[in-house]
DNA sequence: CTTGACTCTGGACCTAGGTGCAGGGTGCAA
DNA sequence: TTGCACCCTGCACCTAGGTCCAGAGTCAAG
């Protein structure tokens, strides 16, 4: 059984264009060819597409993704547990850093009356304000 | 007393090239010139850089900023509020999701031993079994 | 008057992850 | 044979928020 591009784009849920891209950028091998040109491809890569959607998902970039790839033909476990915990780390910093901001939005909204004079707005006033960040 | 756009850009701590850039795109009214074609500031365009970069830092886009700017100019603390609390939504949303990332990856990471067979990790198993996300 | 630092404009380039298009060829069913 | 859906390549374009550059003009100190 074997897939044009448009099958296994529609299988995989992602566009021909995508698929496309992604061979460019290495993520999926150069596909088979018929003799017209046309590209031609089998289950594997099905798997391999939603391997790359479910790891995109998971916070992953495409560069990641190539080297997951990689890792995981050698089926090298220790290498990709390790990457998995280093973008574990980056997410929970990426996670940190939106807190911060979080908690104080929130305190200048709280604070906030929401009428009055513009003077007295401390969201106004804690963007304008002198001392610096 | 008057800035050029070198010195403007010091005292806000930003660059030349984001200065001009933020004339471009509406951020900084078009500035005052001289016979020659420089630009030249005063104190306000010092306040509205440091307003823009701590407005940036509570996650708003530069078209946010735009529009905060022409609202705080007006004074409508009613409006400004309601786009704190619009910017505050978008991050918790934000927060939600990376939560959720960050729970299924330290699952994932808690059951892979990092050694052994690559068919028994977790991680690898997670990215590549059938059934679809 | 010269020198070095500064400024001007317009436009190209960058990252990430694609999307869209033109102009052409192919596959298949009626 | 016609007609339509599909596929090919290469390139331009998109968002966001800038950064960098060439080539030319300006300012101020010595």
């Amino acid at each position: 059984m074997s897939l044009s591009i448009g099958a296994l784009a529609r299988q995989a849920g992602v566009a021909i264009d995508t698929v496309r891209y992604y061979e460019r950028k290495g993520l999926l091998a150069p596909a088979g060819r018929l003799a017209s040109g046309y590209r031609r491809y089998g289950i594997e890569e099905i798997k391999q597409l939603r391997f790359i959607r479910r790891a995109k998902a998971l916070g992953f970039s495409l560069d990641d993704i190539r080297e997951l790839l990689a890792v995981s033909a050698e089926r090298d476990v220790a290498r990709v547990r390790r990457a998995a915990q280093h973008k574990l780390g980056e997410i929970e910093q990426r996670i940190a850093e939106l807190e911060g901001i979080r908690v104080g939005l929130r305190a200048l909204i709280d604070e906030c009356p929401g009428h009055g004079h513009a003077d007295a707005c401390p969201i106004l006033n804690a963007l304008s304000k002198e001392p610096d960040v």
